[in-house]
This record gives C-alpha cells, structure tokens and sequence, in this order.
DNA sequence: ATTGGTTGTTTCCCCTGCTT
DNA sequence: AAGCAGGGGAAACAACCAAT
C-alpha cells in the first residue's frame, strides 16, 4: 500500500511536474537547453527526494527559500535520453501534455545525434519544435530567422524526422487510468474540502483540476469514477471535475480505495479521516442532537482541513458550532 | 429538512523561464 | 547547477440554489 509506482509518479508530474526548454545564448551561439522539473511544498521533501532516488538520483534537487518549495530537475541531455523520456513514453502522462513528451523525445534524438551542432539550419528546426513547447524562443533571432521559425519552415535533412513526430503525436493514444495515477494527480492538482453546514451536515467535495486543454483526461477520469460528478468551468482556463455526493463519494470513490489498500500519498491522511467521520456519522445518526458528538466530527474534520491560516482546533469547533 | 448541483471568491503556490 | 522572481492559475473553501 501507499508506494510510489510508475503511474502514481506519472500522475503527479501531469499535476505538478514541467517539461520545457530553455535558450540559452553564449558568446558567439545559442544552446537549447531541455529539462524536466517536478515542484512541490517543502514539506513534502522526502517524496521529492524519493522520486529522485526511483529515477537512479539523476539530476539535482533545488530549493526556494522565497516561496518554501522543492524541485527536482534533470537537464542533462543523456539522463533525459535514457531515464525520463523512456519513463514518460512507458508511462505516458495520460494527456495532451503528453504531445509535450513526443516533441521533446524528438528533440532530443537530433541533439543527442549532434546534428544541430554547426548547423544553424537545423538549429532553427530545433527552435521551431522548441516554440511548440514553452514560449517562443525567437527574441535571439535576426529577422530572418524569424521568418523561417515563424513559418515552420524545417531543415530539409530533418523532415522524416519530423514527419515521424507528427505521425506519432497523430497515433497517441494515453494508457487506461488506474488508481495509482490518479491519486497521484490528486496529491498535485486535487484534494478533499470538508465543512460542516449550518444545519451540522457534512460537506465534502473531491475535485481534480485541469486546464483546459485535459478535458478529454477529465472526462476519462469521471468515467473512471463511474460518471459520478461534475465538470465545472472556474475560470477560462481551467476545469474542475468534482463530487459532493457523500452517498457517491462512498460507493464510487472510497470503496475503490478501501478495496484496492491505496491512497494518495500526500493526502491519503485526508481521505482516511474521512472514513473515520462517515463510520461515525453512519453509526450514530443521532449526532446532531448531541454536542459532544459534534465536536467529535468537527475535530475530525479539522484534521482534514488544510488550515492555512493556523485555526486553533478550539477555534475551529467554536467556528463550526455556530 | 436534506442532499447535492452549480457558481463564486480569495489567497497563495507553483511552474516557468531568466540569470549567474 | 543553482538562485530567484513573478504572475496568474489554481487549491481551498464558501455560498447559493434546485430538487426531493
């Protein structure tokens, strides 16, 4: 129970992980450099650093004393040829981000061949699937550069190669979701809010977040669910697929978990609490007559919720109870 | 009265990408 | 390889309805 799995760190790179490139420009060229990146809170170090340790300790580790977070970053060219890209075609990202993995792979096949180097033709080429990436690359570039970035325009010695990619992008076709893959996007892009009401029910919602360009992901994740749920629009950008229904919650969700022993593993702590107060709820069906059994439940949830703003358990039941 | 479907809001946590 | 900044996209609620 609770490893760390191929598809649970899949699934948290598709939620916190990153995939891009950089230009770099020295004296008298420009490099490209690739890199993955996974960021999480400090306090999740150890998960961190055991997912560095599951790709061979490859790649260093940076922490951002501004902002309380730690990265794992690979960004030599032979650990990405022979660890990363391997793992995130084995275990592809589920997703249109994966389009993402496919053009770096290729990428890295010609740079890895060195056929860039000397080469600004090729270079250029690389610079255009680079663009499809991150961010245009193009403020290096003289005007005529740009012109055959911005219209594509490839290194004729390349283009089976980029034919090649575009066949492969054509014919991707993301893997069957389990369990592990989505608890491990959970831990990154979801989580479980719990309250109670005025009237002391429970609420509770379990939501995944996406952009917009994951909806085939979230809809594949809500038919994982056996359709339960809902897919809202939050802002232009993203979706959130999400459940409010304890009864749903229950059958659809937590049996899933109960059954298979795995929970996320960042906030498999919440979901293990909310056991604990539908166990209590289901048992004592009076508790709202009952204060003590109130404050019970509430200090249940108070371990659920995220308590950002350092809510004393008093406060809290003082909070809830009115 | 109770559940749960839908929308809204606020606060920061990330990614992202530049620089050294 | 490491530091760092930033801005905006989400995490985490919160509120409001609609339907039994």
């Amino acid at each position: 129970m609770n490893k760390l799995t191929n598809n649970y760190i899949s699934g948290l790179i598709q939620a916190n992980g990153s995939i891009g490139i950089n230009l770099h420009k020295t004296k008298n060229s420009l490099r490209l450099i690739p890199y993955f990146n996974i960021t999480q809170n400090i306090k999740n170090k150890d998960l961190i650093l055991k997912i560095k340790h599951y790709f061979n300790d490859i790649g260093f580790i940076i922490i951002n004393k501004s902002d309380n977070t730690i990265r794992y970053q690979v960004n030599q060219l032979n650990d990405l040829h022979h660890i990363i890209i391997p793992f995130l075609l084995r275990n592809d990202l589920r997703s249109n981000k994966h389009i993402k993995v496919i053009i770096l792979k290729y990428i890295i096949n010609i740079m890895i061949d060195k056929l860039h180097i000397n080469n600004n033709s090729i270079l250029l080429s690389l610079i255009i699937l680079a663009n499809k990436i991150t961010n245009n690359h193009n403020r290096y570039l003289n005007k005529e550069q740009q012109y055959i970035v911005n219209n594509q325009i490839y290194n004729k010695d390349i283009l089976n190669i980029i034919e090649d990619m575009e066949l492969s992008i054509k014919n991707y076709k993301p893997s069957n979701l389990d369990l592990d893959y989505i608890n491990g996007l959970f831990d990154g892009k979801g989580s479980l809010s719990v309250s109670l009401n005025s009237n002391k029910d429970i609420t509770l919602t379990y939501y995944i977040i996406q952009d917009k360009n994951e909806m085939l992901l979230l809809n594949n994740i809500k038919s994982y669910f056996n359709n339960i749920g809902h897919i809202y629009n939050i802002n232009n950008t993203s979706f959130r697929w999400e459940t409010k229904s304890i009864v749903e919650f229950n059958k659809n969700i937590l049996n899933k978990m109960i059954t298979e022993d795995n929970y996320p593993l960042i906030k498999g702590y919440k979901i293990k609490h909310m056991i604990n107060v539908l166990k209590y709820i289901s048992d004592n069906k009076d508790y709202k007559k009952n204060n003590d059994k109130i404050r019970y439940i509430i200090s249940e949830l108070y371990n659920i919720i995220e308590n950002k703003k350092g809510i004393r358990l008093d406060e809290y039941i003082k909070k809830l109870m009115k």
